[in-house]
DNA sequence: CAGTAAAATTTACGCGCGTAAAAATTATGT
DNA sequence: ACATAATTTTTACGCGCGTAAATTTTACTG
């Protein structure tokens, strides 16, 4: 690598014996030049390390490769783990992704929404916060960027929407419980975060009743996204009212049932299948934490590549269809069980 | 809001009756501008939405307000918490900060840092993988660009390092296990991923001196960021062996002890610092989630305010002077003890 | 080898804004 | 009110690249 510092796209392509035009052409799609030519670009740009302004090509372009990637909760691994997924498949796909997360509030996902507008995305992977989200903001971004929606999904927005199927998570979790023990009471937020808890509970109401059981549904106080927490607190005061009415509790969430086991802990309160336990407690989403409590928790898993690779598979065909689609689809993939010493 | 799109400044100048120049000027500093044309401007902006091309102005200042951030593994929420800090900070001041992680391999480093020379950014914030990091690459890197290091110091690379003082978490650890029990054995990676760990083994075998007792490190096999798994195994085969000379364990980081944790637990050890206890667990970070083991991790905090903002001040001094210091400065701040269950 | 299609070159313009220099205007102090 | 300093305006150029049109060169076919 000769260290000549070359300064623009005029000076490279005299190095390589070829006009500037052409040399454009190799940055926007390498195989739209002769091979011959082809060649020639690829070996100068090893010798002399140029790499094209992005400011001055993303100004000109009508489209940028830029894609932006909004996530509720950042700090939640659950959404690190997608994310990454995403990233990776983006930039395969010689896309720029740009990660920004909400950080669980509406006013930051507006931010988010501000600031990716102001670098003109070819497209957008929105998860939205859910209750927190200003969706006449989300609606009205939509209608400037192609987007599409992921995990969390909202009535008529974005060009289209893949998720999970709440009501496969929850069938199998209460099926499971159901021939293994006592029916499951089913312990949420009393205001869930996002639409997906909504779902869950409604799911977990019509097992219960496909299995001729009452449904229990305890809701629990707090807000904001420190679930554990909440759901730690909770347990606390539902476990010392006497709220639960069998030995089982299906958690909405993951980090709800982290919070659950940690409260059972405290208070002497011993989990698990085996015989000398005084409850199990199950859940959804198979949080990458999840194999790792005490005891490991039983829960029905995303089907993480699926997910994420469906929705940038999506938006590249919305990239590609000129950012519309003829009609909004909701994808949706089923949960598969993961049944560990918890329940 | 009216919704005349405006399309560049020029237009938007001519609505405010003022030149582009000077509207210009507003953009780069508002306070560049004379209070009544500051005034005139703002309300303008107001009325007709508009904000200058990213592109354009970052094409043409030598500058731009773009800041680099990069973590080793944002699915630790470790990281995303101060990925958080640091962004927000970045935002208050008129910066953009760009996060990036490094997904714990070498090789996505250095795209990151590639990546990263692309948009010109007016400064990093960087912290490295440590042992898988190329030292050339960083290098090179902060030749080009202005750049603090954070967390995981890389001895010489960049202008300045902020982190957290090692030998303070573990004093403060091995004391106050001496004071209120056996004297523990350390546990960590047999070959860890970043500096920290080294330290914090010296640092062990240094305080176990100082009281008068024979230290005793156990390296566990493993590689990767998955360290809670790597703690588990590491767990069971030295529980298994008996490596463990005393009842009580210190883990070079928490997501170790998480591991360990649910080892205990898998084999049926009692974890805590009661009398029916088998044995005690102890570690360094207060990862986000070791209030929520079973039982709840007793530990060091980073001082995460002070590390994250002293970070974003050393750099933004760092930009103002230019991009380099007189003299290379690392600020190490101290632990305190978060006392819980497990020990 | 001619004939044709494909690719490359030349030329030229525009993107939206930073910025410099000189001229004109406004604010400030006495 | 006047001299002076501080702002603003005018004018103009440049940044690095996309892209279009016309022309020339190259590659491929029979």
């Amino acid at each position: 690598m000769s260290d000549d510092r070359i300064r623009n796209m005029e000076e490279f392509a005299a190095l390589c014996g070829i006009s500037r035009p052409t040399v454009s052409k190799y940055f926007n799609d390498p195989d739209s030049v002769r091979a011959s030519t082809r060649k020639r670009i690829e070996a100068a740009l090893e010798q002399y390390d140029y790499r094209p302004n992005i400011y001055a090509v993303n100004q000109n372009r009508r489209l940028t490769k830029n894609i932006g990637i909004v996530v509720p909760y950042l700090a939640d691994p659950f959404f690190a783990e997608i994310a990454r997924n995403i990233e990776r498949l983006c930039i395969e796909a010689g896309f720029r992704p740009i990660l920004l997360s909400s950080h669980g509030e509406g006013q930051q996902e507006n931010d988010n929404l501000e600031s990716l507008l102001s670098i003109k995305p070819a497209g957008v992977l929105l998860a939205p916060l859910g209750r927190a989200s200003d969706k006449a903001a989300i609606e009205r971004f939509c209608r400037d960027v192609p987007t599409v929606l992921f995990d969390s999904n909202i009535e008529g927005m974005g060009e289209a929407f893949i998720g999970s199927d709440n009501a496969s998570f929850v069938n199998q979790t209460v099926d499971y419980l159901m021939r293994t023990g006592e029916p499951p009471c089913f312990l949420e937020m009393r205001t869930p975060a996002n639409p997906n808890a909504n779902k869950r509970r409604l799911a977990y109401i019509e097992a219960m009743m496909r299995h001729g059981q009452d449904p229990v549904v305890i809701g629990i106080e707090g807000d904001g996204w420190a679930f554990e927490e909440i759901g730690r607190q909770g347990a606390h005061t539902a476990l010392a009212a006497g709220d639960f009415t069998t030995n089982t509790i299906l958690c909405s969430n993951d980090r709800l049932a982290i919070g659950v086991l940690s409260a059972c802990y405290e208070r002497g309160v011993k989990v698990g299948r085996s015989a000398d336990c005084d409850m199990r407690v199950a859940s959804h989403d198979d949080h990458p934490f999840s194999r790792f409590t005490c005891p490991a928790l039983t829960t029905a898993a995303h089907d993480y590549t699926n997910v994420s690779g469906r929705s940038v598979e999506t938006l590249f065909e919305l990239i590609e269809s000129g950012g519309r689609f003829q009609r909004r689809d909701e994808t949706l993939f089923p949960a598969h069980l993961v049944v560990r010493a918890s329940a």
